[in-house]
DNA sequence: CGTTTATATGCATAATAGCGCATGTGAGCT
DNA sequence: AGCTCACATGCGCTATTATGCATATAAACG
């Protein structure tokens, strides 16, 4: 599809806002962490995650069995702009905020930099606790 | 649905990212001007300017069977980058370059500032010629 | 090699969106 | 009143999209 419309439309749905600001807001983040700030099902993420980057919103980085994603580093000045968008949003959305504070809690548990290391329990059933009929 | 989404949401098609940015262009202009400028029937046209009416993007001003349109006034921020990043994207896009010349011819031919009065043919078929079978 | 962990994806389904056609509405003209 | 013009909208169709479930992939680890 077009690709700048697609860059668009890429943005018009709210969880994919959401990962957004949160890429912006915290740097790389691996998907179990956003997972836990945005209490989504996994494959929920995943699929969000995979239309961002398609659209060209982020990078991806792979560590072992990690991902770790990022808002994309070669933006053009519309993509720019629409970042300052969405940063705008912020002040009127408290589902952006308590994101920010999720991953923020989450990522002190960070070992030695990495994601996951060393974290057996966050809430009860690990920290996989997203995936559908554990938590809820 | 989520306002700020929609808002987003709104941008992500090709048909209303050219509305949008030949009304930021061009200023206050009347369907039937839009319709002319964009090369897509009205009753398509029409649909698009109510999806970018209810997300808040436009304004709209009725004279006589005419009806105005212009993008809204009062703006938050985030509207004024989506609105820059739009503006951003001209450059890329031969799209609304065409439509802004389309429009600028048709904008000449207002007599004493109103839209469509005196207008009998512009392309073969009247102003109207847009209505599938009589185009393309 | 089998198992667990992290992530992605095929599939079915439900919801939504865009399009073309026809028609409705409402203003102005005769 | 009847007609025309400018614009909006209901309907049916098709295409796209989001979601949930299950599973695939692939790395790490015993």
């Amino acid at each position: 599809m077009d690709a700048q419309v697609e860059l668009f439309q890429a943005l018009g749905d709210a969880t994919r806002l959401r990962l957004v600001n949160l890429l912006t807001q915290t740097g790389e983040i691996c998907v179990c962490e956003l997972v836990d700030a945005l209490e989504l099902p996994q494959y929920n993420v995943s699929r969000h995650l995979q239309i961002l980057l398609k659209a060209g919103w982020l990078e991806d980085r792979k560590v072992g069995k990690w991902v770790y994603y990022r808002v994309a580093r070669d933006l053009k000045p519309y993509h720019r702009s629409l970042l300052r968008a969405v940063d705008q949003l912020r002040e009127e959305r408290e589902d952006f905020r308590r994101d920010e504070q999720r991953a923020s809690r989450r990522l002190k548990l960070r070992r030695g930099g990495v994601c996951c290391v060393g974290l057996v329990s966050i809430s009860e059933g690990g920290h996989t606790a997203q995936r559908p009929g554990t938590a809820g």
